[in-house]
DNA sequence: CTTCTTGTTACTGA
DNA sequence: ATCAGTAACAAGAA
């Protein structure tokens, strides 16, 4: 499930294996995956990498068709993985990566964009739900209003998050994994933040004070921070660009550990579904 | 075989 | 209009 920090990690790497170099062509095995005419890729550039909430933007040069205002806007949701693979991997050399690399593209692959030096971007995606648009800087700002600053932007304040908190009576967990509230923060680091802030999950938002959501902001950030230094948390099949997986699962202080011991309290943490997502929490210190 | 899982959006009903 | 709850999406694991 990559979410803020697994997009950071794959856009920092990815920002300069992909910078400037000219598409050769693009492959589409899945029309879900890429929405748009992918045609147009051929000959355009890369010329910027940025990420935003869990979205990746492609700013790209100009195109054949003259067109000189389009990006590919990517979302990864579950199960998208972006692979590079250059000419020198392939030969066996290279930076180091996984073993399965080398067998790309596999049954999963639903998109490969290739370069003119001979590398390839795969874009994998077992369940099919994430996507790549080609769409205009207009479409992508579009996009981009939707969200709420980054938890990482340090506009963000806990007045920021009190304007949404006191108007709704929902789980505090649905609005932290609310979009619109704050960008980037998915399930693992909204249950890991709500530990760390020994707030419930449940918690109804309106009932948080002023100092709660100050509390909560604290904890997201610095959750989120940790997951960027780790870079990203490989529970299902995230993977950086090279393959490799991330290492924030190993110090994840509630997710995955049901039946383990709270880092708060030592009592057993729990799972519940909440709002249909499952739901790591401690019982006893998360009040 | 059925059920569950997941992030996001569309839809439905209050 | 606003809010809350649920279905839908796809494919694989249990």
């Amino acid at each position: 499930m990559p979410e803020l920090p697994e997009v950071e990690t794959i856009v920092a790497r990815l920002r300069g294996l992909v910078a400037d170099k000219q598409i050769l062509e693009a492959q589409v095995w899945h029309p879900k995956s890429f929405q748009g005419d992918f045609t147009e890729l051929t000959g355009a550039r890369i010329t910027e990498l940025q990420r935003r909430g869990k979205m990746i933007r492609a700013r790209l040069s100009p195109t054949a068709s003259g067109r000189t205002d389009l990006n590919l806007l990517i979302h990864l949701k579950m199960t998208g993985q972006l692979i590079y693979v250059d000419q020198e991997i392939r030969a066996g050399g290279g930076h180091p990566t996984a073993d399965w690399v080398h067998d790309l593209p596999s049954k999963h692959t639903r998109v490969a964009i290739k370069f003119a030096n001979g590398a390839t971007l795969f874009f994998n995606d077992q369940r099919v739900f994430g996507w790549i648009r080609l769409l205009s800087d207009a479409e992508v700002n579009q996009a981009y209003a939707k969200l709420a600053p980054d938890i990482i932007d340090p506009s963000l304040t806990a007045d920021s998050l009190l304007v949404h908190t006191q108007r709704r009576g929902i789980p505090i967990k649905q609005l932290v994994m609310d979009n619109s509230m704050v960008a980037g923060v998915g399930n693992i680091y909204a249950c890991d933040a709500l530990n760390l802030a020994q707030l419930s999950p449940w918690r109804p938002a309106r009932s948080l004070s002023p100092t709660d959501a100050q509390t909560l902001l604290n904890a997201m950030q610095t959750v989120i921070q940790r997951g960027i230094e780790l870079k990203g948390a490989t529970i299902d099949n995230f993977s950086h660009v090279d393959g490799f997986a991330g290492g924030y699962q190993q110090e994840a202080r509630v997710y995955g550990r049901e039946g383990q011991e709270c880092y708060n309290c030592g009592s057993l943490i729990s799972k519940q579904k909440l709002a249909g997502r499952g739901t790591y929490f401690c019982a006893t210190c998360q009040v």
